[in-house]
DNA sequence: TGTTAGCACTCTATGATGTAGAGTGCTAAC
DNA sequence: GTTAGCACTCTACATCATAGAGTGCTAACA
């Protein structure tokens, strides 16, 4: 249809010109005209060429108009390549962060609190930090113990070493050598199992051999099935989650509104979380970027989400992300991911 | 100064008329005038009248003109007023409450957690709800036992049923038989102890019993030190804070973000906690009232409180309240807050 | 003495109107 | 291929007029 069909192809010139309008877009949030580009590239063109490229540019996908006579704005398409190709790392911010982490390292979700309020108050966006994930957990080591008439404590330790109890309350009091017996029994037979190799078979075996107190048995398995399969209840911790309110293009009310909801009750993460569980593999801190509706989430479709995955060994590994708006400060918030995933490498190191 | 100073007293009519501007506020949020009140309420008076005496009422403080010809809305006065003597209580949405509760009361603070939600989503104000505090913690039982070459496992309960359990690496093998004497000694000594009962002579005592392996025992008393005084992390349960969106009264922009950011960082709930902890006596069901600057909060001053205390037995309490506009449906949230406390009680006793 | 009708007055919210400014696309010239 | 010039479009903002709601005051009435 056009007759200069073969200048609609990213040249050198036309990336600059893109690039100018996003950085500009970027930072002020207002269309970029043809004036302010001429001035503020050494391209040493007239806004007139620019009006031209930009033709070009608008007529590719990369930049619309709101109206008639305002200036250009970036589309989706034009961040993708931005993320792609443009992305300008800087490694300024990284001592502070661990200064900071490094307070109190004593327990894991205390960090990972911390580090999803670090990322907030960093970037002034939304931050969400799941917590680590186990890809099997078998048992470790069970006891079972008699605290006083009416109950007995069961404590399981799975072998992530996570502990997990709980006080069974008893009818009849059960006699100490029963519990030796079934703490025996429960060890011998359930040691380095996962939950799917606990079948019927297994479990009448256990059954067989203790002989009496099924009740506890079943109490105890019931526990131990729990364990093993819960999700540690999706632990998410969030922050900065009224950052949101603070971008005016995100305030169309309702919408925000439903996203802010959305960041209290963690649909979001878990969605996510879900969704990408099982892209494990890759990179090893590969930062995944996701522009409007490449988030596949309606409400967010003004919004772009960063995340990345920290491993803490081999299997057990969690996200982090941000969200905020579209015309985010891609740059920074990349680049502090970045950092910051360095230093969770460090401190898990130990 | 006026001559008729004499009719600056609540007489009847007054009551009734403010009643009404009170009531048909909280309904539409727009000033009240002088002929809405003449025309819905049973007095037959003019609208002049009506006038007359919002003149006086005004001077008495309980209503004023947000402008010259404007009608007239409540002042913080007339709220307390309305609170403290006009309260309808109507007590219809008790049975629905019950039934979604009692779908799943396994955990306690799984329960607390509906009960927010249930707040929040049936008043549509936001909801928050404290876990339950105990006045004093004792330790009813000790354990100690080992899980594999380097580490020991430690399990304390408490006299609330509360297990608190942590891994303890060591560095050289503790044989079994200390472990047996090591857990006997740490009953005898410390059973029913509370934190300000173990004294240094206490723990030389036990150190001289033992002999050897301080270091593991240091461990472990420094986690039932932890155990009976930490606060259980003042877990609090929030929900629905995204419905402060939903009043314009609140919506200042800057102080409502202020006032969610408060929420998500849940400073309200332990500010107000830490204040009214020692109001602990008094009726059994007692629900307080906070109005504006009774919050003491300077972003809520266009905020209520509404609080409630529930007790799960003796010495065992926790704290229920929501949070809305000034302009807020105090009946309704009295008295779901009643039904729910009564609710809750019934539970509690099982 | 309490109540009411009437009226002038005030203030807000709303919509219409005009204008400056930013930015564009097109054309013609370099 | 680049640029100056110009007509055109659209928004944002301020100004202005108007309708409507509500008041306070006064004078008359029961």
């Amino acid at each position: 249809m056009t007759e200069r069909s073969g200048s609609l192809d990213l040249n050198d010139r036309k990336i600059k010109i893109l690039q100018t309008i996003i950085r500009t877009y970027l930072d002020t949030g207002e269309p970029v005209g043809s004036r302010t580009i001429s001035k503020d590239t050494d391209l040493s063109l007239s806004s007139a060429t620019i009006r031209n490229e930009m033709s070009d540019l608008e007529e590719m996908g990369y930049i619309i108009q709101p109206h008639t006579s305002a200036g250009r704005i970036p589309t989706d398409k034009a961040y993708r390549l931005y993320v792609d190709t443009m992305l300008d790392y800087k490694s300024e911010e990284i001592s502070d962060l661990k200064e900071q982490l490094e307070e109190k390292t004593d327990k894991i979700d205390a960090l990972l609190k911390q580090v999803a309020k670090f990322l907030a108050s960093n970037t002034n966006y939304a931050s969400m930090v799941s917590g680590p994930r186990y890809k099997s957990k078998k048992v470790k080591f069970i006891q079972i113990t008699p605290v006083d008439e009416e109950s007995i404590l069961t404590v399981i330790v799975l072998d992530n070493n996570v502990v997990k109890n709980q006080l069974l309350r008893i009818t009849e009091p059960v006699e100490q050598e029963q519990i030796v017996k079934l703490n025996f029994i429960l060890n011998t037979t359930l040691n380095g199992l996962d939950v799917t190799e606990m079948n019927l078979a297994i479990i009448k075996e256990i059954k067989e051999q203790v002989g009496s107190h099924t009740g506890v048995i079943d109490a105890v398995l019931e526990l131990i099935g729990n364990a093993l399969t819960e999700d540690d209840d999706l632990e998410v911790y969030t922050s900065g989650a009224t950052n949101i309110l603070k971008y005016p293009e995100l305030t169309s009310k309702s919408e925000t509104t439903e996203l802010l909801n959305a960041f209290e009750e963690k649909k979001i993460i878990k969605n996510w979380l879900a969704t990408t569980d099982n892209g494990e593999e890759g990179e090893k801190h590969d930062i995944q970027v996701y522009i409007g509706d490449e988030t596949k989430v309606e409400t967010m479709k003004d919004c772009s989400m960063v995340t990345a995955t920290y491993r803490i060994h081999e299997g057990v590994y969690g996200k982090i992300g941000i969200v905020g708006p579209k015309r985010m400060d891609y740059d920074k918030v990349v680049s502090t991911l970045h950092s910051l995933m360095a230093q969770l490498d460090d401190i898990f190191k130990n």
